[in-house]
DNA sequence: ACCACCACTGTCAGATTCTGGCAGCAGCCA
DNA sequence: TGGCTGCTGCCAGAATCTGACAGTGGTGGT
């Protein structure tokens, strides 16, 4: 039942556990850490350490040691191995080419790269039939932007202030300067969610309506988290509880 | 690089990584396999199977065994551990929740039990960053569909017959048996690609103009991946190779 | 009832692997 | 230069894995 999600168990680690966690340990820290410090905090010798290590690289695992320094992991994220049914699969890898062929080419390139790895270990009969079970979204929802929404992405991501110009639905033109927390996938158009210092409101801007982006490196003065909590009872009020995001299961 | 996709490597098995070749086998025979058999594909002897069966099943692997008959493994698949870029795993999470909006409610549940999964083993800020990432479709794409279409995938998954009367552009109404083998999933409507027996050539169907549906026991002469691949033939003559699936990337 | 076959468990010695400590080399920084 | 660090080779003891044997209980066929 567990699948080795096990943080946290009766201490009986079967190295291959133990590598899994390693690399929750190094995410944990994003500045280098020595192999000492991690050796100490797995409970294991530093001869040890260095082995599991390079065990790690030897899978393919992104992980960079500079004498000097420490340890440090390219971001980025092991998944242990997981149990799937066939129709989760098949779920998953047909959510991925609907992303594949967004207009989003970060995303699109990410997704892509992202079945490949799946791909590449999925049994031969399972890959044909996942070949046959999906044709996606032709030509249709590829609405034009003008903005790279990657950018866009990232300003969410690291919680940076973002600046565009909008044309609202009657034309108007107007500068914003806005905190954006996130972001929705509509039928043909994506929608950005911030908090506008314009207008010193939540607001939604139409992606396709924004143009002259304008990146800064101003964080702003509030956690992602809280916005997006804060607008969310926004909506529950006003619309009574129309889901816009239902996450990841909490 | 190679990710324990190991197949066929000079023979230093490090059990974990027989542990996923025994699944593998496990796969390949749908009918019950005696222990020894399986002990012999994978040069070990019983008593060690019986030990890798039960560490298996103590992962979670879906595995059966009954005395007088041998093992199967429940469909399913055991994804071995796989490195992604936090902008793969947003990929993979953003187009589940799409799936997990679909009207297919097969086809959405699996991908909300896989969403579930990924998210048990994702360190907890990642799954905070994916938490604001993506709010999903709203309303919009609900088409309402007469018909179940997870019957219509089984019949292309095991290549049955499948009959249903239709309904076309016109409104004239007709009663058509066809050979299954892919969906389309367009902007607003799913799609059905079959060979007609009625009209004798490939046909697709608009899953919301199909009624009375009948998933026949009958397998159909030929297999579905040459029918997939005639219809892409048929498709790059005669409109210039419209792709309409790009696959897996192989 | 009988038999062959099978899944499953316990035990135990030998093979295999893992681990920790030590020594040594090389790169980075002050 | 010295201190810190990554990294490798080596080796003995610890931990684990493996194979063989013996035994239990369930299933299906004759």
């Amino acid at each position: 039942m567990d699948l080795s999600g096990g943080n946290g168990q009766i201490w009986a680690m079967s190295r291959s556990e133990r590598l899994l966690d390693l690399i929750q340990i190094l995410r944990r820290h994003r500045r280098p850490v020595s192999g000492r410090t991690l050796a100490g905090e797995m409970g294991v010798s530093i001869r040890t350490l260095y082995r599991d290590i390079a065990t790690l690289q030897g899978q393919g695992a992104p992980i960079e040691g500079e004498a000097g320094l420490g340890y440090v992991l390219k971001p980025g994220f092991m998944l242990p191995p997981l149990m799937f049914t066939d129709e989760e699969i098949e779920a998953v890898v047909l959510g991925s080419r609907w992303v594949a062929k967004q207009p989003d080419k970060r995303l699109s390139a990410a997704a892509t790269d992202a079945l490949a790895k799946i791909a590449a270990v999925l049994p031969d009969d399972l890959r044909e039939d996942l070949d046959a079970t999906a044709l996606l979204v032709g030509p249709g929802a590829e609405a034009t932007e003008g903005i790279d929404l990657g950018l866009v992405r990232l300003a969410i991501r690291n919680e940076r202030k973002l600046g565009f110009l909008y044309r609202d639905g009657a034309g108007a033109q107007s500068q914003r300067m806005v905190w954006p927390f996130a972001i929705g996938f509509f039928d043909k158009v994506r929608v950005l969610v911030a908090w506008c210092e314009t207008r010193q409101d939540f607001r939604h801007f139409r992606a396709d309506r924004m143009s002259g982006l304008n990146a800064t490196d101003v964080r702003y003065p509030r956690r992602r988290q809280s916005l997006l909590k804060e607008w969310r009872a926004t909506l529950d009020t006003t619309q009574a509880g129309r889901d816009a995001s239902k996450g990841t299961g909490r």
